[in-house]
DNA sequence: TTTGTAATTAGAATAATTCTAAATCTAAAA
DNA sequence: TTTTAGATTTAGAATTATTCTAATTACAAA
């Protein structure tokens, strides 16, 4: 763990956002001068080490969450806001269903938020 | 429909893999001239009004599958294959569970396929 | 026909990500 | 201490994925 690896995983944990690779290269940016590549090679590093999660939603690029608990998300369709939500028991049931071991799995639930349902 | 998007729903129906756009490009292209700009349109087209599904997994361009029943998809960490999972009665226990009105929903298991289980 | 709308096309542009090679850092060995 | 070896960081180039642009084409309705 080096201090650009440390730098980054402390700003994935602590923006309770789910930021994809630019966004990150933003935030640090702000308060420390780095390159890119090192976003990129830590962001790599960190969700392969489990440091962080990789999180894939069709159509965008691939973004990044400090919450290793498992757990899943739902992307809100209106306003592309991304949420946690909680789960259990769902990996016992898939891998009862499918009868495969299961390394990972992830969920991506589509929806309105509440916000966005409001303001008609 | 369009000529050239009848042809690229046919091409991602018939192929029973999930190609990605290049992949879809390259087949289409051995028999047809058409050009990479359509094959993009076309499958945003498809997928937007529910002909096709496109699917997104952490790390690789999205793919796109001609099962558009409801279904999910297992990867092979090992030899990256993609393979469609039933599922059933998950929506309803999901919209249960969450409280939230789920537009739609995905559902990617990481695995390791019986063929890669195998050879050691 | 003519006209209007939408689709297709090639290629440029943009965005996302990885690669390359040089420079830097670090920790252990001499 | 100095040296060495290995890994990391860096800037920028290269690659890959995707969208945009503007011209052309196709097609259906008037």
């Amino acid at each position: 763990m080096t201090t650009q690896r440390q730098l980054i995983l402390d700003t994935v944990k602590n923006c309770y956002c789910h930021p994809n690779a630019t966004e990150v290269y933003d935030m640090v940016r702000q308060e420390h001068s780095i390159s890119l590549a090192t976003v990129y090679n830590s962001l790599n590093y960190l969700s392969e080490n489990g440091y962080i999660m990789r999180v894939a939603i069709a159509g965008e690029p691939d973004r990044f969450d400090g919450n290793i608990f498992e757990h899943q998300h739902a992307i809100c369709d209106k306003c592309g806001k991304v949420f946690d939500v909680e789960v259990h028991g769902i990996k016992e049931a898939l891998q009862k269903e499918y009868g495969i071991d299961i390394t990972s799995f992830s969920i991506n639930l589509h929806c309105v938020c509440p916000q966005c349902a409001q303001k008609n």
